[in-house]
DNA sequence: ACCGGCAGTTGACCTCGGTCAATTGAATGC
DNA sequence: GCATTCAATTGACCGAGGTCAACTGCCGGT
């Protein structure tokens, strides 16, 4: 690599990576010193994107990977009917575009949900870093695997869960991971529309606004718009698994 | 690395991936010479699986990735419940094991459907080459990214298709992954029962049996237990796409 | 401060696919 | 070769959640 790029003045790595709150959770866990500040090299650009703004849509080239450092997003797929599906929601420390790697352009979309900033990875230079600092690319690995592993909860939750078991899932998924960020662990404030919501739990609004007003008028949560308050986390981790009145087991047949 | 394990005896190399039908299909793709004589000698193991036999199950430690060489296996998660949801099914040239990589353990099931060989991959060997092959590294990510397209689709499958496109798109993936093993690409044999095809496609197994009834009736294909043969593959691929009466299109909100 | 539009809610109705039950038939064991 | 078993099919019924439509109330713009 360019030596440049690996001598940085405290200047530019308090900007970055190294001092990010978010360091944590991000890319660079386990990875520390000498090897953070090449990775932090690597982190060209932070940008900003409105909401209903694009990241990358599909077909677009594989340039970069990208942190949300703050704010929220989305990615998603549309097929030429225009069907959407949305795949995931993105909060802060969390890394977009994995997807892209197989065939070197993005095949979903990724749309801010809000006010966000973004750090830009560019692939090519992480590939540099990566080369001369193996422990990255196990991290990558590791990063990728925690995705599909987020992916195979959702698979569960479209194949074998009612749709009050959904939506609960759903939110205290999102109690998790924010608090993971150190929020208030019982006030949420959703960044995405109703829409959203149900279309990424493989329902109509309709049914997610008819099971809001269940849950407020049973107590668990309150709602008022964007704003969601759990009441009583202990009922709404009941409600994420089904209560099958009679046990039924799913088979295991060969 | 130890050199005794890159000098390899043309025998040893016979046996293992350069002379694999399958090694375009497996990881070394994108791998030549000297680079795939050291991968090849990280492949330790070569196993064969019963039908039904466990390749791993969810909590193993994780050791290695697994090569289908030749049959198939199902990976499936399963609650406490004991429900359970089967994430893929995975043929010939394909590679399991990748939802270890993030917590070191396995967090799901991988169940032979039939006499089957595997080519095992020790992780720990796999990182060593990797290192002194930077290609190894970025191909096994673009493998990886490739099951996470795949398992985006299938996603898409559950939470928008209706029952019969569901298995419409179910036929067509199966069908183009045994093309692309060069076999017969109109009839094929399902080493999955019933059972496993409505878990996987979140239906039950009434209606997968009732789609294919309807299907053989409608002259797109020809069914016999686990023999299937797609007579009319132009009005399977049809079935594929929801063709709405009134072309609803999904919103797409912020 | 009013208006327009769209996010969200609510209600009435209907449909697709699930449930339950009976039957068929292919494989395996004695 | 017959019995047992369980995979698979078929039919009758039902219900969770989708569809359609009407309404409410925020929010943003001028």
């Amino acid at each position: 690599m360019d030596s440049g790029a690996v001598i940085l003045d405290l200047n530019q790595l308090r900007r970055s990576c190294a001092s990010c709150a978010l360091h944590e959770l991000c890319l660079p866990a386990g990875i520390y010193g000498d090897d953070l500040r090449q990775l932090d090299a690597a982190i060209r650009d932070k940008r900003t994107l409105e909401r209903g703004a694009t990241l990358y849509r599909d077909g677009d080239a594989f340039r970069a990977l990208y942190v949300v450092r703050s704010g929220s997003l989305k990615t998603f797929l549309q097929n030429e009917a225009g069907d959407l599906q949305i795949l995931a929601f993105h909060l802060p420390g969390e890394i977009l575009g994995f997807d892209a790697l197989a065939s070197n352009q993005h095949v979903s979309q990724a749309e801010a949900l809000e006010h966000s900033s973004i750090c830009e990875l560019p692939y090519a230079r992480l590939m540099q870093v990566s080369n001369e600092v193996p422990a990255l690319h196990r991290q990558l690995m590791r990063v990728i695997s925690r995705e599909m592993v987020a992916e195979h909860r959702h698979l569960v939750m479209m194949g074998r869960q009612p749709a009050q078991e959904r939506l609960a899932i759903f939110l205290q998924n999102l109690v998790d991971r924010y608090a993971h960020l150190s929020r208030d662990d019982i006030s949420l404030t959703l960044s995405m529309s109703r829409y959203d919501i149900a279309n990424y739990l493989g329902l109509v609004v309709e049914t997610v606004s008819r099971l809001f007003t269940r849950m407020q008028e049973t107590g668990v949560l309150e709602v008022n718009r964007k704003s969601v308050r759990i009441l009583r986390p202990d009922l709404l981790a009941e409600l994420c698994s089904t209560q099958h009145p009679v046990p039924m087991k799913r088979h295991d047949h060969d």
